[in-house]
RNA sequence: GGCCUCGUCGUCUAGCCUGGUCUAGGACGCAUCCCUUUCACGGAUGAAACACGGGUUCGAAUCCCGUCGAGGCUGCCA
């Protein structure tokens, strides 16, 4: 076996690439370039019923958004003819062996070993029988001793060694048939054909590892190290799946998230940098990382905190980048425009799509008139500050903000009320009770909108 | 039911291996205050956790045992 550190990801096309596989494909992928090892992908589609194009196209550019390129690229409906040697030398040498048992018996079976609180396996009776039979078309499982004394024991980086009776394993199914390869078998001949170092993968495979081992001993193969990771978890503390809308990568890139900030986000999710630090780039989360250090109870995936480091990164952005990644947002071609309007939004908004909440820029705000009134003023006084606020815009203009701002503090002094100036100016602009500086805003929408706009909420306050 | 894993603020976590420096630190979120024309930004402050019970020890978040709790697995899915 090569020195050289070898890691996997190897999800299946049957969803789409959600926040646990990328979490885990990122953990592969960081683990692999601290050890300028190779980053696996195998596409894990042996399920040809499920296996559905648009899911292995999600996952790879979901992966590719991300930025976690691979080494290495496999298919595994491309190397049945691998699995089927395997399969055959197994039959061949009675450690695997045809099972006859209809579904609805083993599901019988199962009732009553459920109903007895006995052992949940299937101990075969056509294991010991004769396996050069003519072609058979039972399931093909591994004889496992139902009478072994043994542990089966591992070691994982994460949290030690574990062991399981091999007992209580039973005659576990490796392939529907010689040409039809069952998970444990396809990992187990996938990894060791690939030189896999170190299998990292989510801690709902624990359960999986002494079958895989019993399997790597048939076949003579030799043990990686196991790596379980904790797993992501929903509000509720499951494991994240469809319930919870296990949404796609490709899903979060559409609400305006960042990939380094995602890819931030997740690798902070089941591991702690040395130095406690937050932010992260690429390459810093590279150099930290340590498998070691990996966390060892699962985290709940947590939105807000993931728009809290989102907005850190749109608050790093080049000002060309953001307006470049605002006006796809907004829709806009006009990126002079966008550019006025960018640093406005840059300390605001937590992920990119929140530049919806500026549509005022783009369209004539709608709102209710009594959005007008500062305070308990009356309608009479909100009036009179507009008609004042539109003389010294139409006398001024809005692209001298020092000027403007000048003239509107003093008819705030004048008035003894700041707030009688700028609230309905801001709401006349915006339609909002939140929003940027009115000024800002003035300039930004021009003389012209923004007269009309002061008009028209002039009109309204009388109505 | 059985097997396996896990258990520090609401959430992510530091500390645990190598007991004392932990009146348990940081971050997100939350609250209050400052700034102020609103929001945001920024600044300051605050509330908020060692699951429980035993044991070992001069001393336990840290070591041991038990209990409870949570999750995962228990497919002719992966």
């Amino acid at each position: 076996m090569a020195d050289e550190i070898r890691v996997r990801i190897a999800p299946s096309p049957t969803g789409f690439l959600h926040i646990g596989t990328a979490r885990t494909a990122l953990f592969n992928w960081l683990f692999a370039r601290h050890n300028s090892g190779k980053f696996i992908l195998r596409i894990e589609d042996t399920d040809l019923e499920r296996s559905e194009k648009r899911f292995e196209d999600d996952i790879l550019n979901g992966l590719k958004w991300l930025g976690l390129e691979w080494d290495e690229f496999y298919k595994q409906s491309d190397r049945i003819p691998i699995y089927s040697k395997y399969i055959q030398k197994l039959l061949e040498q009675g450690k695997a062996f045809h099972c006859y048992h209809t579904e609805e018996e083993l599901e019988k079976e199962g009732r009553e070993q459920l109903a007895k609180k006995g052992l949940q396996r299937h101990v075969c009776e056509y294991k010991n029988k004769d396996s050069s039979a003519p072609a058979h078309q039972g399931i093909i499982r591994l004889a496992v001793d139902e009478n072994s004394k043994r542990k089966i024991k591992f070691n994982d980086t994460v949290r030690g060694d574990i062991e399981f009776e091999e007992k209580l394993l039973g005659d576990f199914s490796i392939a529907k048939d010689v040409e039809t390869p069952l998970y444990n078998l396809a990992v187990v001949v996938d990894d060791y054909e690939m030189d896999i170092s170190h299998v990292i993968r989510g801690e709902d495979h624990i359960a999986n590892t002494p079958k895989q081992i019993l399997l790597m001993e048939a076949l003579g193969f030799e043990m990686p190290q196991f790596v379980h990771l904790p797993l992501i978890l929903g509000e509720d503390r499951s494991k994240l799946s469809k319930r919870h809308g296990a949404t796609s990568m490709i899903e979060y890139r559409k609400l305006g998230y960042l990939p380094e900030a995602l890819m931030n986000f997740l690798g902070l999710l089941g591991f702690t940098p040395p130095d406690g630090k937050e932010i992260l780039s690429a390459s810093e989360l590279i150099e930290a990382f340590d498998l070691v250090k990996v966390h060892k109870s699962g985290a709940i995936f947590d939105i807000k905190k993931l728009d809290w480091v989102n907005g850190e990164y749109i608050k790093k952005l080049s000002e060309a980048e953001l307006v470049d990644k605002l006006s796809e947002f907004a829709n806009s071609d006009n990126k002079d425009y966008i550019f006025k309007i960018m640093p406005l939004a840059r300390e605001r908004i937590k992920k990119l799509s929140d530049i919806s909440e500026f549509s005022y820029f783009f369209q004539n705000p709608d709102y209710d008139k009594e959005l007008l009134r500062w305070k308990s003023r009356s309608d009479e006084e909100v009036k009179k500050s507009l008609e004042e606020v539109e003389k010294i815009i139409e006398k001024l203009g809005t692209d001298e903000q020092g000027k403007l701002r000048n003239e509107l503090d003093e008819l705030g002094k004048k008035l003894e009320d700041r707030g009688l100036v700028y609230w309905p100016l801001r709401v006349a602009l915006s339609g909002q009770k939140a929003s940027p500086d009115p000024v800002d805003m003035a300039e930004i929408l021009g003389k012209e909108k923004t007269l009309e706009r002061v008009r028209v909420a002039k009109e309204l306050v009388l109505a």
